[in-house]
DNA sequence: CCGATCCGCTGACAAATGTCATCGGGCAGG
DNA sequence: CCTGCCCGATGACATTTGTCAGCGGATCGG
């Protein structure tokens, strides 16, 4: 069959990464870049004007992260897939990426060379999972903590006062240091901070 | 005169980037790639044993971070000019880079294109600056926090406990929270984790 | 030499935190 | 229907943490 080029457009808020991508597929057969963008609004926007058949999206960007560039992607343009790109393979972020259905969930320990195979992929209908991701999301050394324990340790993160977790979560502040307890004991922690921090490295929260 | 190459060496932890970058690089005159590396420890011994005329070296690594790399390798290779890559632009760690002897420092903002005229640069024995972080480090928003104090937020991080910060630290437990204390004064924080976060978030830590 | 400043430590005290037992309501599964 | 689990909350308790005052020692500039 004759191929005609495959439409991208590429969100990346680092220049040297998107500028070496983009450099790099543009002399791939059949590819075609028609858009970089720095940010996830930049990049909902363009996809509206330029109809690519994939967006290639970073999962950390400012003003928008890439799953709701993702989501509004998905909703603006339908025919447009939608592939994440991502620093750390977390298995939570892959599971709200395909919620927003998302084509492809690629981490940058990925190799160039494995790129355009999975545009092509996507843009005929195929999905794909980083091996590693979907190892990790499908060994499901499953998340240990409750839902409000997972409330309570996101906003721990920074290090936050009991009393301003209970705001933020509007819970009493009695309920935070229980939720916080019984997850530090869950993860082994002797704090809310390093509990907090031993779940977002797990990809928890 | 005729160009033999310059022959330079990539350290960067993010397979996507490195490949990229290599294979931009790589067809670019004068420049030859001889190695790559994706923490600083290896690249520190691939250095050792190739010899290259310029190290990219990205700040963050695995093992031994890019300062750290920078130090051992001015040491044990002399002739080897470092070129320090950074994601986030912070005057602190431009001054650490400039006191362990960093030929360049370029954020990955900076456009692929001028990465071969740095290189050229400095293997003539130049130096560059990224123009926005060196503007940020002249304006001087003067860390007010002592050494000590940078220590133990260091070590406040990820939540650790009093105990524990004063064992890594080699101090009494009411000296840390001294420290801590007025860490968190100047700073306007209301804990030692927040304290520390906003430090780190001024690339004072 | 004399402040000034940072370092490291101690002791004391109020407030925040982590732990435990316990309660009631809602909701799913057997 | 009963059991179990998560939710949200309360009260009591020991520990930790943050704050403050003060101690000697080192170092540096005037």
């Amino acid at each position: 069959m004759t191929d005609s080029p495959i439409r991208v457009l590429l969100a990346d808020d680092e220049v040297l990464l998107r500028e070496a991508v983009m450099a790099l597929l543009s002399l791939e057969d059949g590819i075609e870049i028609v858009g970089t963008a720095q940010d996830g609004r930049d990049a909902v926007a363009l996809v509206a004007r330029t109809r690519p058949d994939v967006a290639v999206l970073d999962l950390e960007m400012p003003r928008m992260d890439g799953v709701e560039a993702a989501t509004a992607i998905r909703a603006a343009a339908p025919g447009t897939r939608v592939v994440l790109l991502t620093r750390h393979a977390r298995p939570a972020i892959l599971r709200r990426a395909l919620n927003a259905g998302v084509s492809a969930f690629v981490t940058k320990a990925t190799s160039v060379k494995e790129l355009p195979s999975i545009l092509r992929q996507v843009s005929r209908g195929g999905r794909y999972v980083d091996g590693t991701v979907a190892a990790a999301a499908l060994s499901e050394s499953d998340c240990p903590i409750t839902n409000r324990e997972i409330d309570v340790l996101r906003e721990s993160l920074d290090g936050a006062t009991v009393r301003v977790i209970a705001e933020r979560t509007h819970l009493a502040p009695g309920t935070v240091r229980n939720y916080a307890s019984t997850a530090m004991a869950k993860l082994g922690a002797a704090t809310r901070v390093e509990a907090a921090r031993i779940a977002w490295r797990e990809g928890w929260i």
